[in-house]
DNA sequence: CGCTCGGTTGATGCACATCAAAGGCTGTGG
DNA sequence: CCACAGCCTTTGATGTGCATCAACCGAGCG
């Protein structure tokens, strides 16, 4: 299904455009169609040609690289308002996809086509731009990923998790902006679920997470996780 | 020093610039100088107010993180044609450089302003364009470097060296377009040196790495290599 | 000439992986 | 409605890859 007036106004929320002239949003969505994903859905797998990318209007996708030996490793959550292989686009040639996409829960993402971004997003110095700044944020989330990678498990769980707080709540329990099973968190740092599973056993235990009645919802201390990270 | 008509030439070959209009660029170096680094020399340090960036001319930087309990690890080797801290300029205020960059030789950079990149450089969308595709190559990178994170040490090492293999050359006994100390390799890995010399002693000995006469420089059976990486 | 830096080796220990086994929850299809 | 499969979680026992520590060598350099 083709977008809505209302979509447009969604995205006018979004920080990659923010600000942005309405009349010339329709012209960077030409094309466009909405996609409902269910949990565990693909937007996409790695290798397909990127014959379109992504824009996250609500729900979560988890970005995740294959290894050739059957580890699959997450290298990236996207959530509202965020691109999936925006980048790609970019790209001289058609390319295929580095990393799958898939839905963490129902999750609806716009598929704009890669001759859109062509066409309109290519020539718009300020969209690129920002495009840039998500991208240097990205990358400097990943690095921070690389620094940390000797350090023990304890603190770049904490770091993860500290990440993807959610920006609304304000006091020491807070909650997380997207619910990562244990499973996830493995994956996201590339170590072994049962690892990740008895640190946070630990951090249960000791008060600095507490179960929320919401099955699968917890809440974090931020301030004990923050001594957690940098130890 | 200012920049010279040579370097606009010998700029003009870089991927970056590739095809543009001479004329244009005198603009986009605008304030520019010329910087000559020694081994070790710091082009900028972590902390620092990113008041300008950097396109280095000859010779290589590494950019290196600092982690809160004195550890430093390599995010990326910056060589001829490379920006450095070119990402920061777009954001909106002036920020501090997440990273340092260290020359490995003599280095030469051309500091170009901040100033420049807002007035010349930003809206320039061909130019931001090439940008993102650079900086899509290094997202992949440091991506494949997370997704090899529990690879065992000898692929992580295989996957580092192919990476930097020269393209010059042609054949199975291929050297190292910036030639790394085996200190460097453990910091671009965040590995212990130890591990590092111990893998690539197994190497020499099989003669999967054999050295030069040229001190410090070495040649690297790539086929071998390619084994090593994906067991 | 002493200093720093890179390289090297061996001994020891631990954090995390791996393996095995089992229980709960969800969705699906007979 | 129940059975079954798939996924996530959990715990305990066992193993190992790499870090850490300590010591030493050679080369370049001010």
């Amino acid at each position: 299904m083709p977008i809505s007036p209302e979509d447009i106004r969604a995205i006018s929320k979004f920080e990659l455009f923010h600000n942005s002239n309405l009349y010339r949003m329709e012209s960077l969505f030409s094309g466009a169609i909405s996609r409902e994903l269910k949990h565990r859905d693909y937007f996409c797998r790695a290798g397909e040609r990127a014959e379109s990318f992504g824009l996250v209007m609500s729900g979560a996708l988890k970005l995740i690289r294959h290894s050739p030996k059957g580890e699959d490793i997450i290298v990236h959550f996207a959530v509202q308002g965020d691109l999936v292989g925006g980048l790609l686009m970019n790209q001289p040639k058609i390319s295929p996809f580095p990393v799958s996409a898939k839905a963490m829960g129902p999750t609806r993402v716009l598929a704009i086509p890669r001759r859109t971004f062509q066409d309109f997003w290519r020539p718009n110095a300020d969209l690129l731009s920002r495009l840039n700044s998500i991208l240097y944020r990205r990358m400097n989330n990943i690095q921070d990923d690389k620094t940390m990678f000797s350090s023990p498990l304890k603190a770049r769980i904490a770091t993860l998790l500290i990440r993807h707080l959610d920006p609304a709540a304000g006091d020491e329990l807070q909650s997380l902006s997207i619910s990562l099973t244990r499973q996830e968190i493995a994956d996201a740092l590339g170590v072994a679920v049962e690892s990740v599973i008895r640190t946070m056993r630990d951090w249960v235990e000791d008060g600095t997470i507490k179960k929320s009645s919401e099955r699968g919802h917890e809440f974090v201390d931020v301030g004990r996780l923050v001594k957690c990270a940098n130890p």
